[in-house]
DNA sequence: GTTAGCACTCTCATTAACCGAGTGCTAAAT
DNA sequence: ATTTAGCACTCGGTTAATGAGAGTGCTAAC
């Protein structure tokens, strides 16, 4: 229902908004390249782009400011193309530079990269641990009382877990109990562990082994804890927003690091996006207090076809949507090779 | 050399002022309980004190402000009492309340209480892992080209590493490796470990398994490289310094966060402060640009006599010098006492 | 349908005036 | 010999006035 020229006059305005942060006027708008009209006529339809609900005045007599439905519109119809350059396309190898084995290292890498190549600050969802499956369990005595039980993912994951073991535990109990879990649970997804703990480990444990009770709340002790924990999050540039004129306000840098700072929120607001492929979340659309200034874009990164995490870049509304897509989509399918093929191995 | 009235007044204008946060005029300080004398004699006190270089003004006909020569006075002599309360000791006692055996956790928690209790910014340094004692070295193969190799110390700290194994070496040449270094390894410190490789390993080795050359290899990479890291840094409060009047503006904030985010710094400055007992940093005794107007409170905490690692305190050198000093004092004693009384179990 | 022209609006930067908090100095009081 | 009252002076911060500049909406001409 907009003709072209409203379109190509918003798509200007919003690439020019983006770039400045300024309001941008009729003339200005006048003097592009692409636009060929006078500065009347853009007046005009800069008055019908207004009423419709696409920019918006910052007082009667101002240029133009994109709204949140005109960055909606220019973020599903509008995106400039973008290419990345080759320092990006580099930069971007690098994280899989060198030989990585570790998850961890690789993700946070990303996160890394990400915000220094975006100048926003990123957020990485590491994988949940939940699905890895059982390498191996150790249990190592540290003293009478504690001891640290290890387990291993067949991801190479390392969860420890310092445990007390109660006395009436003989120590020749704990090794075959280890050697019971190791034989029967291997193989397992962590999160079905506690299960197959009373459905395939309990009988055998019963028959083998004298003090039974406080055996199971041992191994609940070592098991347990983790799974209901979140997945861990990577942060990169959380000051990068104090870098953007919007973020001028020493106020509104504070209720924005509150959000981030108190990971709950955040977290969140992040399981929200698992759909497959680029989401965008413009301005209030996050339905979060103190990020109505903000947008939010996010991919999914997995294995095959089985989603691991989200990557996320966090910045003003007036962020270069086209490039960060851009660079986002490269970031998390090349995360999502490497990681494949990784993977294969196993 | 200064007279009783000249340090009443000096430590009145510094109480007021980290107060308030506004210079001090002679009139304010006249009408305090302390102060039974008039305006125009402090105002000549207040001359002297200027001229010996204690407090300044912010311009030809305002109030004063202490210098940084002046707060070093008033932390070396002046420091009024300070009790804490019944709440202020209650949270302290709460890092210790739940059983906690992970040295990490509660390092984190105290960063974090203390950062609640001040309203600063607090760091804590983690031990150091060099001086742990090896219990065992697992290695877990992933597959037939990586495994992950696990360190566990005798303080229950996990340190795991994952490593490729070259395809000459025999999966029961692994085994026999393992069993050698354990055998022979058990109760080192980690710094000491490859030194001993080579006294007492490497015969033995030499002996027993055939492909010697990429097994020694294999062992440096599972051991070599967590040495060299720096300990762990625990932050509490980050954001607390944005409640600070004099971090209203942005660019002060900025160059703030960037030293402390990119932590080698602040790592090296942390090093500086490995003494026994508090020490106060105030603003260009840090020597660090950017932190001219911030104060450093430092302690150390350990077991018996054995240094761990150093607790600090980040704020404006309008810092409560003496409640800090107090609940930085406390909290390192607690915390010494906690973890002594649980090392000795070992 | 497009554009030139114009009156009007509003922000922002500059300047001037003023208030209030505070100082230093002098002279009187203790 | 101190201490204090009094007074002239200084300077930052606030308010008000002014003007320039950017931008708009509308009308009339093209």
């Amino acid at each position: 229902m907009l003709t072209d020229r409203q379109l190509l006059i918003l798509q200007v305005i919003i690439d020019d908004f983006i770039r400045s942060a300024q309001p941008v006027g009729s003339r200005t708008l006048s003097k592009k390249d692409k636009i060929a009209f006078s500065s009347a006529t853009i007046r005009n339809e800069m008055a019908d782009l207004e009423e419709l609900g696409y920019i918006e005045k910052t007082h009667i007599s101002s240029g133009r400011v994109p709204s949140q439905k005109g960055y909606r519109y220019y973020v599903d119809h509008l995106l400039p193309p973008v290419r990345l350059t080759k320092e990006d396309l580099a930069k971007i190898q690098s994280i899989f530079n060198e030989q990585i084995y570790e998850l961890e290292k690789i993700v946070q890498k990303s996160a890394q990269i990400l915000s220094d190549l975006t100048n926003y600050t990123t957020v990485v969802l590491g994988p949940s641990v939940k699905d890895h499956k059982l390498k191996t369990i150790q249990i190592v005595p540290l003293n009478k009382e504690t001891a640290v039980a290890i387990i291993v993912t067949d991801t190479g994951h390392v969860e420890k877990h310092v445990i007390t073991i109660p006395p009436t535990i003989h120590p020749s109990d704990l090794e075959k109990m280890v050697n019971i879990l190791n034989e029967r649970l291997i193989g397992v997804p962590l999160i079905d562990l506690n299960e197959k703990i009373y459905t395939e480990v309990a009988d055998v444990l019963r028959a083998h082994i004298q003090s039974y009770d406080s055996i199971l709340k041992t191994i609940s002790a070592s098991l347990d804890l983790d799974l209901n924990a979140p997945a861990q999050m990577f942060f990169g540039g959380k000051m990068n927003m104090l870098r953007q004129p919007e973020f001028s306000d020493i106020e509104k840098v504070r209720s924005l690091m509150n959000i981030i700072e108190q990971e709950k929120e955040f977290y969140r607001l992040l399981r929200k996006h698992q759909q497959q492929g680029i989401q965008v979340k413009i301005g209030k659309e996050n339905e979060v207090k103190g990020m109505e200034d903000c947008s939010l874009i996010t991919a999914t990164y997995s294995v095959g076809d089985e989603k691991l995490g989200t990557i996320a870049v966090l910045g003003p509304t007036r962020m270069e949507y086209s490039r960060v897509i851009s660079i986002l989509n490269r970031v998390a399918s090349d995360l999502s090779n490497v990681l494949t093929q990784w993977y294969q191995k196993y």
